[in-house]
DNA sequence: ACTAATTTAAAACAAACGTTTAAATCAAAC
DNA sequence: GTTTGATTTAAACGTTTGTTTTAAATTAGT
């Protein structure tokens, strides 16, 4: 029965090559080859290549979206019910302990964030709306929480300090590939779980610098 | 004459198409095409493709790392001349306002900035690699001096947190092209001088926070 | 065992790509 | 004015791309 995986062995195969070479330099036939199957089978299934690739996207973000989403939502809730602003440091671990731990949980997933990371600036405009559109729920509570969260800053002044993180998280992510400005005799820990904290630690002031 | 000047009107209209559209997704022939030149011009000029991009690259990156370059070592030298740690914000500065100045000097340099936020984490090899060595000597310079005026915080702990404040950098440049994530009524100043404020403001809390 | 949905194979498709070639054109030196 | 060398031009090169098509083989469900 090697035909009822087919899907997700293009699926699987997609990611790690977009993931490692980009939309663009994966071609089809390398892809159907990586995984296994026939080079038709795509546009069988998928339709065409596009296609694919918002399938890749879906697979993976609508479950780490939604995770997101409700822990956001039950900041929002017991805040409102006790009548006090969110705690920011809640409100970031909400929205990056998610993307941590899906992160550490295979190589599949490795991949599949600094994908995304780099969809995010991604000059094709179908690429980067895509990956926006999904975004763009979690992305409006988490501004909205924050707002919340540093009344005393103007929203635009939140709005901009909001996108330095996700730059800097974006980067954070996809630095795996990249590391090769590594100054000499630096040890690095790669353990997720310091570099969420961390990061977290750093974000965290950044926000609450006073104007 | 319109031949003296082709070299230059290759390397306006690569500069152009490579930010907006991706180094893979211009084709020499838009781009010809655009430049007003011959198909040819660009394999007789610069040998290939990959050639024309290295000189795009080249011409901004070399006199803004340069000016970076002086402005960090005029930093190390008098810190040290006078027995004293560098000032982050200082520091900050140094590397951060050459490229907000250069980045207000017109559409072409607005357009170089986004290219290179992307070039960052471009999945090949070539290019990203080619990115990486013309920044390295900023970045060693930049690690070494935020160390001396962290010297309270582990050198990992500084690495990590320079990526974060050079994500959240990249991210800030080439964000004027992918803000569709603008909330409702939200007025953002674009204003570069407060744009370069806030971020200082935002990055140098964040490197200063507590472990 | 019949039907319908997959899978494979191989081939071909038009389109676009980077690159190359050879002739035409130009600027300047003799 | 002619020659020389650098530049521009138009056409074609061979490859690769995503996609489609053909047919045969395989599988799953009623």
């Amino acid at each position: 029965m090697a035909h009822t995986d087919t899907k997700k062995r293009i699926l699987d195969a997609a990611e790690k090559l977009f993931a490692q070479q980009g939309f663009y330099a994966t071609s089809l036939r390398m892809l159907t080859k990586e995984a296994g199957v026939n080079l038709a089978a795509v546009n069988y299934h998928f339709g065409s290549k596009e296609e694919l690739i918002k399938a890749v996207f879906g697979r993976r973000m609508l479950p780490l979206n939604k995770m997101r989403l409700e822990r956001l939502q039950n900041i929002k809730d017991s805040a409102s019910a006790e009548g006090r602003p969110p705690d920011i440091k809640e409100i970031l671990l909400a929205f990056i302990e998610p993307t941590f731990e899906f992160r550490k949980s295979g190589k599949g997933a490795q991949d599949f964030i600094s994908m995304i990371s780099r969809a995010f600036s991604d000059p094709r405009d179908t690429v980067r709306k895509l990956f926006l559109n999904m975004v763009e729920p979690v992305f409006q509570l988490l501004f909205e929480l924050l707002c919340e969260a540093l009344p005393s800053l103007p929203k635009n002044i939140v709005y901009w300090r909001l996108n330095f993180m996700i730059g800097a998280m974006a980067h954070a992510m996809s630095m795996s590939q990249m590391c090769q400005l590594i100054p000499d005799g630096l040890v690095l820990k790669v353990d997720s779980v310091s570099l969420a904290e961390q990061f977290v630690n750093f974000v965290a002031n950044g926000l609450e610098a006073p104007l």
